[in-house]
DNA sequence: AGAGGTTACGGGCAGCGTAAGGATC
DNA sequence: GATCCTTACGCTGCCCGTAACCTCT
């Protein structure tokens, strides 16, 4: 009586407003959650939503019981980050990353999150971050690696890491010593992260120049393809040195000063509160600690 | 995963210290609650339980689990009365009563408790105040209607009722016009309620006089006795003339003035916090309702 | 016709009760 | 031997998935 699996189905149909969209979030099917929500009303006597044929709405009682549907979900995160071993964790979280974070401690972390809650599977997403907020707000994603904090209600931001933007040029791209002014730089293309984020349109404020019109801002969703770009010598990057340790260290690529004050790309793992499984918490706990930790060329 | 009736089970193991008693509790089988705990370990993959052969005790991880199962059990008891139709509750309630309230108002709240809650069972026992309140402490009883608060830490007293104790005698008895000195009282005996509680102790105290000795009193655990033995001219009983109404209606009983100061008899409705089901809460408004509300008289 | 929810039906499995087993006093 | 918990085993009933059905756009 009062099973919490019905709650929490529940929970999801209530979240997304439909009961095909919760029998896939939940890994089942559809008539089966038809079925929790018919014997939960049934089992409370009491209609907990309202079934038009082209979309669903909450009864009163039923907004009521989201609430409650809701504590429980936590309580049992709590409770199980409290008593059980890891290993007793099991489910599934989507996870939602920027490809920043792919190319520096993503792989780490996964090594990490599979040794720790070897029961969890993680479902990686790659995007960039507008998306990956859209995506945590209709609760696609559980969790993501993203650009800033989102400044959601419900939302939980956790900061990762900072990491510092750079113009990166090819060894043999001939730039001159001196730092650059901004007038040097416009003369490059600039290639960098997508229109929709954050270094773009910062760059693009920054770098225009009346007399000469917009500077010309190459963007590429994927960050390799910039690296690739760059050693091609179609321009300047702007990119976290981060992402190109390799590539620095053996002199195919290097940092190049400038006069322009760049931003840091500020990183947090970010979850809706009241998760089930209540994975999303400790996972961002991880990930905190490993994109905190000495780099792995330190450990060897 | 993580199901809410092992919980519950393990809290009553946890609260009874024993897997007999727990099963006994929950009206199931002691290998039933064997099975739910040792897959609720296996699930959490932790030791909750020290099984020695002739006690049980919990672990450090199963003393902090009772503690998120009784937050998970009161959850569900305020969601349920929040949410739920009274008709979903179900369940048994183990009710201990005293029999002062059996001769006033509980075939009404018997009645409106069915009429409210038709499919809740609710178990009577009839017993003095002092063992019932044992009885709560050890979990034997859900609830009770019983004299004076009990005050035991997670107990939760609700004040039913006031009836003064008020001396009565049998019509024929000859005491007099005069209200009774002390003098005048011990001159009889005195019928009222057993030797463990308050009203025996009360008058054992007042009424004793050096030079004569101890008072008479009579103690009887049968409130109709009490009554029996008075319209009999035993003696004088000690009792609320709430119970008696119909006797003193019909002038087969008298209340008799004494210039002795008589406490009140206060009742309440006891039951333990964190209770499952919800029910006992919900009961004991409804007999604040009863035992409030007009006399049957006033009805008619 | 297609999207979205309900109803019908069959199979798998969890959980219960009965019964037997084992350990300690 | 008595008490108390565990293990073994068969059965019931729940819950899930497949599939057919209904209804509104």
């Amino acid at each position: 009586m009062a099973d919490i699996r019905s709650l929490e189905i529940f929970y999801w149909v209530a979240q997304l407003q439909s009961f095909s969209k919760a029998a896939e979030r939940l890994n089942t099917t559809q008539p089966a959650v038809s079925q929790r929500i018919a014997a939960l009303e049934s089992e409370l006597r009491v209609k907990l939503i309202d079934r038009s044929p082209r979309s669903i709405s909450l009864t009163d009682k039923g907004r009521i019981l989201v609430d409650y549907a809701e504590r429980f979900l936590r309580l049992r995160s709590a409770m199980l980050n409290a008593v059980a071993e890891p290993e007793a964790m099991s489910g599934l979280v989507r996870l939602g990353v920027s490809e920043t974070i792919v190319q520096t401690w993503l792989s780490r972390f996964m090594e990490r999150a599979h040794a720790v809650y070897p029961n969890v599977v993680i479902d990686i997403t790659v995007d960039v971050s507008p998306n990956m907020r859209d995506a945590l707000v209709s609760r696609e994603l559980d969790l993501a690696f993203l650009l800033g904090p989102v400044s959601e209600p419900n939302m939980i931001n956790q900061r990762l890491c900072d990491y510092p933007l750079k113009f990166i040029a090819a060894h043999n791209l001939d730039v001159g010593k001196e730092p650059l002014s901004k007038r040097d730089v416009v003369k490059y293309p600039i290639i960098t992260y997508p229109k929709t984020t954050y270094p773009y349109t910062f760059l693009r404020e920054i770098l225009s120049i009346p007399e000469l019109g917009m500077p010309r801002i190459f963007t590429n969703s994927s960050l390799s393809t910039i690296v690739r770009m760059t050693q091609d010598r179609i321009g300047l990057s702007v990119i976290p040195p981060d992402v190109i340790r390799d590539e620095l260290a053996s002199g195919e690529l290097r940092i190049v000063e400038a006069e322009l004050e760049l931003p840091n790309l500020v990183f947090t793992a970010t979850y809706p509160m009241a998760l089930e499984g209540g994975l999303a918490a400790p996972l961002a706990q991880l990930a905190c600690q490993i994109a905190n930790q000495e780099r792995p060329e330190d450990d060897k």
